[in-house]
DNA sequence: TTGTAATACCTTTTAGTTCGAGGTATAGTC
DNA sequence: GACTATACCTCGAACTAAAAGGTATTACAA
């Protein structure tokens, strides 16, 4: 795999929240391992988003350690692969930041359909 | 004016970048000022984000720093007023804003069309 | 005239967060 | 034997929004 050379981004606009919502999202449909995680949120972001396995596994690890999801391991040929799955707190978690994200989406959408440099 | 008594809330999901859209998309309207811009947030977003004063005037400053934003004070009733407004490099910060923000906008939408707990 | 609310500006501190880069190891393929 | 894909992980840097707190003037009401 060939590295990016481009130079570190660090806090790209408007991903905020974002990898704690789509994991929960993605992990509300079936148990899933990091690795998959991250071809996952790919596809179903419609290439859209990408998220690096150094968000992906900082995301998992703190989402269970607050309760949020919870793994099982499961060796694959030779391989050992971490299984999370959604906790009862981990689906509340996600309805509220489903709100959210329909709160903040809607708002800024409306700011956006004014007219332009009027 | 009553001060909140909530907890700190210091990074609320989805906010990312949304401070420097909502202020470039305002700005490319007609030229305000800090507290306008407060109330001006508040009301084009239809009360679903609110931005704070410790949050305005450091962003409009940092604008301004980067070249987005000029800036001319102007006294109205004893009081001055630093009305703030687009350059030629805001317009296009704005633009690619906008394009990123579309993006993940559209990329989360895709996302959470999924079925739930399948 | 006292005091309170609204206007209008500002800074500092805190508490996060994403991200790239780098690291380990196994399995499979050319 | 080398390279790619799989699969896990950690660390440090860059950046950011938010609250809290601060100054000063104007306007209005009790």
């Amino acid at each position: 795999m060939v590295k990016s050379l481009d130079m570190a981004q660090t806090n790209p606009p408007f991903m905020s929240g974002v990898p704690e919502l789509l994991l929960l999202r993605l992990l509300d449909q079936h148990e899933m391992y990091g690795y998959d995680l991250v071809r996952s949120v790919r596809k179903v972001t419609g290439e859209a988003i990408s998220l690096g396995e150094g968000v992906i596994y900082p995301a998992l690890h703190s989402l269970e350690r607050n309760g949020s999801l919870k793994s099982r391991r499961k060796p694959v040929g030779g391989r050992t692969r971490v299984y999370y799955s959604l906790t009862g707190k981990g689906r509340q978690r996600l309805d509220k930041l489903q709100n959210d994200w329909r709160r903040i989406q809607g708002g800024i959408t409306n700011a956006l359909e004014l007219p332009s440099h009027a």
